[in-house]
DNA sequence: CAACTCATGTAATGAGTTACATGATTGT
DNA sequence: ACAATCATGTAACTCATTACATGAGTTG
């Protein structure tokens, strides 16, 4: 095949073409698995879903079966496709990028000498029980997966055996920053108690 | 006071705010400041900078000094306002907008299944491999404000407790991921010794 | 004298969010 | 009758990255 011109593919395409490497989905049923805070550790609206395909479909990556729609556009069921495959397969395993950090919380924390302790502590018992929710939620998936998938979950080649370990990925991020946050609150209840003596500085 | 036009203010401005609460600084320190992987877990360029003090400085939530510069432009050092402390305040400890997830390296372990064995290996080892090293760099620099700060790390009015807390959420982050690289490794190292049996599907 | 640091500014591009638009079917 | 679900498409906007532009002083 002659060197055709070189496919760029977006991170949004391959969250894409990895889903659809599953199993046939429309637009639709992508937004709702890239929907918060499901979704394979990647969000993306419809908004952005639909000119993605279009640009899949024009590099030949995904190709469509059209039926009619509820609406007064056809609905499409996209597919990948045999280039598509092996781009996917070969981005999986390339080194991703370091992608820049940016979050909130964490920048509140760095201006935390500035603000009032007790809403200070409002806000970070707020996040821990945000986190301490969402573990418990990814704990009984995890014992639903294990139940339903067994030994399998500790097969590479299976499907199921990525998902659980996002998954753990995403078990070992909460504990993380529930710990994190416990910890916070620890301090500023101690300052709390026991506040800053006037005589120093 | 008459309820002005509410004033918006992006992350980013806020970021830049947390700096200049702390001490005036240039453009160019901001920059070096946010630059990765430093930062308080906020990054951002110059070329992002730049128009967003001036936005700041047309809502009048900081000033700035200018003397010569050594280019063309002078050179500009920007002070906080009252009216930007009063704002930043008020920001820390409301509740973050929750974030969208997105984290490519777990995008890519979603679609490992996917992926050749050896080549998603060689992908985790690297990646073991650099949180190792930052995990390093994190703690080197605790070792170090531990010995300079000692019991004033405490104190939640001083600046260097809220950079410590950054800190040790940037340790307890490295050590969760190092954590999941590391049980990913097992379970593909595992799964090349004893290979897929090619009679069970 | 070349490369690096200091120091700001703008423009083009890309990525992501939100809102607008249309309209059938199904459940309350 | 109204809301929710299914289903796609486009436009306006914000946010972020990268590149272009200028130019002085310092270090090797």
């Amino acid at each position: 095949m002659a060197p055709t011109t070189p496919v760029r593919v977006s991170t949004l395409g391959y969250a894409i073409l990895g889903l659809l490497a599953r199993e046939p989905l429309s637009g639709y049923d992508l937004a709702a698995l890239l929907k918060m805070p499901v979704g394979y550790y990647w969000t993306a609206q419809h908004g952005q879903i639909h000119p993605e395909l279009q640009r899949l479909l024009a590099d030949g990556l995904v190709t469509y079966q059209a039926t009619r729609g509820p609406g007064p556009h056809p609905k499409k069921v996209y597919t990948i496709t045999p280039s598509g495959s092996r781009i996917l397969r070969s981005w999986v395993t390339e080194p991703p990028r370091p992608r820049p950090v940016r979050d909130e919380l964490v920048l509140k924390a760095a201006s935390l000498w500035f603000a009032d302790t007790a809403a200070a502590l409002r806000l970070f018992r707020a996040e821990a029980e945000r986190h301490a929710e969402q573990l418990a939620t990814y704990e009984a998936t995890r014992t639903s997966m294990e139940a339903r998938y067994g030994a399998s979950l500790q097969r590479p080649g299976r499907p199921e055996f990525a998902e659980y370990v996002t998954l753990r990925c995403g078990i070992s991020y909460e504990t993380h920053r529930l710990g994190w946050c416990r910890w916070v609150i620890e301090l500023l209840e101690q300052a709390d108690a026991w506040p800053e003596p006037p005589g120093r500085r």
